[in-house]
DNA sequence: GCTAGAAATGCGACAAAGTCGCAATTAGGC
DNA sequence: GCCTAATTGCGACTTTGTCGCATTTCTAGC
């Protein structure tokens, strides 16, 4: 994996902009990234430190973590429920939304062209200038839909591509 | 106002249903959020309970509001950032979905045939059936984004319908 | 109207999530 | 290597949300 250190490059380079230090947590806190699933939150960061024997504080890591955000490494999703902030990886993965099941609680990534236009219109129609977005929508997958039209659970994605997430903490 | 008295009764209704009762507080409950402003937390409830002089303990609301939504009286929102759980009445209203200015810290409130409909395709090609949704979109009501170009301020928005809403406790 | 049983409430203790000020430490330019 | 400002760890605190239990309040049946 040479993911991490093209990503502590990114997150120098931001540093750097904005006349801030490269700390060992910082780069610390990227590892802890790698090694977290497709969303966690900040709880999850430390443990996946901790994991490594390195140790950062709770108040650390939520200083760290929105700079992070302004990097772009990092992004804040509400991709299950909303209660707890949740994360995920930023860079070099495109936009995408979220369609969660209720029932078996994966967490599927899609992204539609479609969708990002119509969203672009609508901010245009209220003269509004979109810095960011997120739509998640809640409801059953297509193996879990089984209760109501059963046999549809082979359904293909069409065109648009969707990573299924593993889902349920 | 009478819709106070329409929703207590849409409750009555759903709580029947359901073999459960109709008690003072759980009408207080629907009155507080009268009381309230567009977009709320659990805290506000209790908070606009007290200023009637009515007293209401934190984890009867907790266990209150998730009926209101059940009922349909209210919904889930996270309005804002994020952090706490939001509400909104959720009576009558049709669906909409959140511009959220990130320096005046207003809520727009708009609807689209357009983006529902696109999101309905969407849950189709991935076999998806959906309950609800959510989109919100960050960024700079036409009120806001001068920085960058000026003169905007005064755009009107089309045919869809827009709320604003107060925004920044 | 009275009573038994179920449901709802208040209470308080708790857990989790997040924030803050401050003293000790460290990165990085010199 | 030194100096200074930035960063960290710490711990105390707030806010948000949950839980079990004793008490109160409905409601239905008598
Ligand atoms: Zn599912
Ligand atoms: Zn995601
Ligand atoms: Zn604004
Ligand atoms: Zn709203």
């Amino acid at each position: 994996m040479k993911g991490s250190s093209a990503t502590v490059g990114q997150l120098e380079r931001f540093l750097r902009s904005r006349g801030l230090r490269l700390t060992r947590c910082r780069k610390l806190a990227v590892e802890a990234v790698e090694a977290c699933g497709a969303h966690f939150g900040i709880e999850d960061l430390k443990a996946a430190a901790r994991a490594k024997g390195l140790r950062v504080h709770r108040a650390t890591l939520y200083r760290t973590v929105p700079l992070l955000v302004e990097a772009g490494i990092l992004r804040k999703v509400s991709a299950s429920g909303g209660d707890r902030g949740e994360y995920e990886k930023g860079l070099g993965r495109g936009h995408h939304d979220h369609l969660l099941c209720l029932r078996c609680g994966r967490s599927i990534e899609v992204s539609s062209v479609a969708m990002e236009r119509e969203q672009a219109r609508l901010c245009a129609r209220h003269g509004f200038l979109a810095v960011d977005h997120q739509l998640r929508i809640r409801g059953y997958c297509a193996d879990c839909r089984s209760d109501g039209q059963p046999g549809d659970a082979a359904r293909r994605p069409g065109r648009e591509s969707a990573v299924i997430v593993a889902g349920r903490r």
